[in-house]
DNA sequence: ATTGCTGCAAAGCCTTTGCAGGCGG
DNA sequence: CCGCCTGCAAAGGCTTTGCAGCAAT
């Protein structure tokens, strides 16, 4: 049956997760990991992903064309990604319970899962960007968002 | 520079957009296409697809790791995905605007755009679900949701 | 006659899967 | 020891791109 082992890869790419400050795609987890433990495998990663969201330990989004994961939140949240520099952040959304209730009367649909995203600009870029008007940059070393 | 062509595949491709009323992803625009103009290939459909949401025309929407397409709309809604046939639906979010304005004082973050998303059972596949208590079935001829 | 548009095929991403060997329990 | 896990490489979806010919203006 399935019994879960403990493995050196295993653990360490849960422990990346937990400490992470951002939200993290399957690739960043890998470099991220490959820095503790070199011959670790993408593959790996995804897999671990895969098991840690069906055991309930990771919750998987998508915001545009790419998918983040986060350790599973005590507090229900949601996200604002900045269309700039692509972080993630999070926030309370105390209406969604309402909203769901709502809808369920409504529209006679019943809502299991509400998910809040907005996009727009965090205050770094915000700054940034009325800073050097040229507009259009990217900051090094992050991904490029279309 | 740019000067658009109207030509007899970019006319189709937005006519299907207008005529449906479900969300539609590229290959469902394929498929209807074909049957019209049974040599368009699925780069016409994409490269319009892709036009038409820079000039704005089109609205994309990811739900899970499929996109959607549908024609911009007037109004300001957001969507319920079911879980069980994968349908999208619409519905009014007024207090969207208010939301907006508490992230911008809140949280400094200027907001451009907000998407809603709830996930759930419609209808139909309630009761169709509580009829036939086996569950984990999928209707024929609908694409399967993991 | 330009030059944007199309179809085809190939390449690109990201994610999943098959397989043989290795390691945890 | 058993069998779950890993790394590697290959395969899979979906989307994008290069190219040569075609067609709209």
């Amino acid at each position: 049956m399935l019994n879960r082992r403990s493995t050196e890869q295993r653990e360490l790419i849960r422990e990346i997760l937990q400490q992470a400050d951002e939200h993290l795609d399957a690739d960043n987890i890998y470099e991220q990991a490959r820095q503790r433990s070199p011959n670790i495998s993408l593959s790996t990663i995804y897999r671990n992903l895969q098991l840690f969201k069906e055991l309930g330990l990771v919750e998987e989004h998508q915001f545009g064309s790419r998918r983040y994961y986060e350790p599973a939140p005590q507090t229900e949240h949601h996200h604002l990604v900045c269309l700039s520099c692509g972080r993630g952040f999070e926030f309370k959304c105390p209406s969604t319970e309402g909203l769901k209730s709502r809808i369920n009367k409504e529209e006679g649909f019943r809502v299991i899962a509400a998910e809040v995203c907005l996009a727009g600009y965090c205050p770094a870029c915000q700054e940034r960007l009325t800073a050097t008007a040229a507009g259009n940059r990217t900051i090094p070393g992050q991904k490029e968002v279309k």
